[in-house]
Order: structure tokens, then C-alpha cells, then sequence
DNA sequence: GTCCATGTTCTTTA
DNA sequence: CTAAAGAACATGGA
């Protein structure tokens, strides 16, 4: 399910809702899914208070009034959601955390489910401990990408040859990107997937950190894309999907120029881009420098977009 | 039965 | 030795 804009989203959807609350039942159907194992996540868990839930990469990181942390990852079929207590138990429901507010007394609080459910377990609940303790959840763990400079992204790339749309996928280069958005940056920056990252000049790498950031705010802001698994925190599904130019789109006109899009396997990924638009040489070699009125608004980046007339 | 899937990690290969 | 490609993980749907 889940890259950083799902993920954001089920942030955000968690947030306002569980902040405060006690963590009054811990049930751990299957173990092992928890990391490191035989941990005592229940008896750890039990009782404390959350404090806060934010986004790291693709965890989801909460934290505890005792300055404990944990982590969950979605994996590629995990779900997170806030249930009623009465609803039916999924098959492939893995924890459930009852919470509670302690604060309104008397009436009845029946406490709300916080559940994880993934029937592929590749997502799981990693344990972290505190920060006073010296346990960080950045281990090896590359920059955001919402947050990160063009000089910070050419370092990175630059030192490896791999393919860019490789790069882009390794979680230690830059934090969330995954399948779907890294072709759909791509595209933005009007980069072949193959192209090796360490031979991205300056202005390629500008256009790229722009375009994966316009990407994921686009994509934040429809609320993730849901094709299979992924809903949000309320089991809501998300609407981005719908507005992929190439991801799952082989064989489809580019949007911006009506060629089929064309679909290679990268390391081991489907990998969706457009053979005209994405240019292995890239856009400078070629003689247009200008788009298509029609195309202008596929193209995120105002380097590659006539500017309007300048005010004034 | 086959192939494929929004991810990560371990193993093998060059 | 390192870098990068491949396989493996577990389940379900087409």
C-alpha cells in the first residue's frame, strides 16, 4: 500500500484522534510481526499514553508520554485503522491497541480501536525505545524528500551509477518514494528511468527535487493513491490514482504527447515512463525547449513551462 | 495452475 | 573487496 503521501495521510487522519488517549489493551495476535522479536511490546505498551504520531520515510512513528517510541510499517498490504470497538475482527488483523480517554469521567468511554491488520506481513511493529536512551529511528535512513535541497540530492546521487529510478527507490538515498511516485517523478522531470544518477547535471537535479516535491504534494493533497489494499486511518480509500500519468498506464497515450507509454522492468520493478517525453540524453540535448500549449500543465516544473508574463 | 502486486532484506553475481 | 542485480518473504486477485 504505502508510500509517503499514504502515509502522511493516515498520519494525519490518526492524529487529532488519538492524541492523549491510554493505551488500556494491548492484543498481539501474531507475533511475529514485531521487531525486534520477543521484545515485550504488550507489557510496553500497556498503559502509556500517546503523545504524538508523525511521519518518518513510510513509518509511522508514535510517541509515548514515558519518551518511549515505536514504529509501524505498512508494508505493502498493511492496513491501520481507527475502528469502533464493536466491529468485527478481520481475519489478518495482527494488533489492536484499545484506547481510551481517561479525561471524561462517568460516562461510558467504550474506547476506540487502533488496529493493524496486513495479510502479506511484509509491514510489521518495529520497537525503538528513547531518544534519552540513545535509540534514534534514523538509522540509515536517507533525507525527506519534501524537506530536501537540490545540493543535498546531487550528493546522494552522485555517488552511484545505478539507474535513477533504482536510486529513487532506495530508502537510504532519500526517505518514501516508492514505486508509484518514483515514476511519477520521473515523468515530472521528463527523465528516462534509466538514466545513471550519478550523471544528472545540475539542472536535472533541480528539476527532479522539484518534481518529486510537486509530485507528493499533489499526491498528500488527493490523499494517497488507492489501488488495492491502501485506505487511511478511517478506511477511507484515497483518490490519486486516478491521476497517475504513467504508473500502471503502459500502453496508454502520455498525456502530454499522446505516445504510448511504455513499461521496462528495473531492477526487479515494472517501471511506467513516456519513450518521447523522458529522454535518456535528457531535455537540454533536444532543439524544443518549449512545450505544447496543451502539455503545460503536465509539467510541474517552471523551468520547463513558458513563464507567463512577469507582473509588473 | 501462472503471473503479478504500492516493500524491504538477505544472497548471489559481476 | 564493493556495487548492483536477484531472490525471498506471504497472501490474494486476475
Amino acid at each position: 500500500m504505502p508510500e509517503l503521501p499514504e502515509v502522511q495521510t493516515v498520519v494525519n487522519t490518526l492524529a487529532g484522534r488519538i492524541l492523549g488517549r491510554r493505551i488500556a489493551t494491548v492484543r498481539l495476535l501474531c507475533d511475529d510481526i514485531v521487531d525486534p522479536p520477543g521484545c515485550d511490546l504488550v507489557g510496553r505498551l500497556q498503559n502509556r499514553i500517546i503523545r504524538a504520531v508523525t511521519r518518518r520515510g513510510k513509518r509511522i512513528v508514535f510517541s509515548l508520554h514515558d519518551g518511549n517510541r515505536f514504529y509501524i510499517h505498512l508494508g505493502m498490504s498493511g492496513r491501520l485503522t481507527l475502528e469502533p470497538a464493536d466491529s468485527p475482527i478481520l481475519k489478518h488483523t495482527h494488533l489492536i491497541l484499545k484506547l481510551v480517554t481517561d479525561a471524561t469521567h462517568g460516562q461510558s468511554d467504550d474506547g476506540l480501536h487502533l488496529r493493524f491488520r496486513d495479510p502479506r506481513r511484509f509491514g510489521g511493529v518495529w520497537w525503538i525505545g528513547s531518544e534519552a536512551d540513545g535509540n534514534g529511528c534514523d538509522d540509515r535512513i536517507g533525507p525527506e524528500p519534501l524537506t530536501l535541497h537540490p545540493a543535498q540530492l546531487a550528493k546522494r546521487l552522485a555517488r552511484t551509477r545505478r539507474a535513477i529510478k533504482s536510486a529513487l527507490l532506495d530508502q537510504t538515498l532519500i526517505a518514501g518514494l516508492g514505486n508509484i511516485y518514483a515514476d511519477e517523478s520521473l515523468f515530472a522531470a521528463r527523465l528516462h528511468p534509466l538514466t545513471p544518477a550519478s550523471s544528472l547535471d545540475d539542472q536535472q537535479i533541480a528539476r527532479l527535487n522539484r518534481a518529486i516535491k510537486t509530485t507528493l504534494r499533489r499526491a498528500i493533497r488527493h490523499r494517497g493513491s488507492s489501488l488495492r489494499d491502501y485506505v487511511d486511518a478511517d478506511g477511507l480509500a484515497g483518490g490519486f490514482q486516478n491521476l497517475h500519468r504513467v504508473y500502471d498506464r503502459a500502453g496508454q497515450p502520455c498525456p502530454a504527447c499522446r505516445t504510448p507509454i511504455a513499461r521496462i522492468v528495473i531492477s526487479g520493478r515494472s517501471t511506467c515512463f513516456c519513450p518521447k517525453c523522458q529522454t535518456l540524453q535528457g531535455a537540454r540535448d533536444t532543439k524544443t525547449k518549449s512545450l505544447p500549449g496543451h502539455a503545460r500543465h503536465i509539467w510541474p516544473d517552471r523551468d520547463q513551462c513558458p513563464k507567463p508574463t512577469p507582473a509588473r
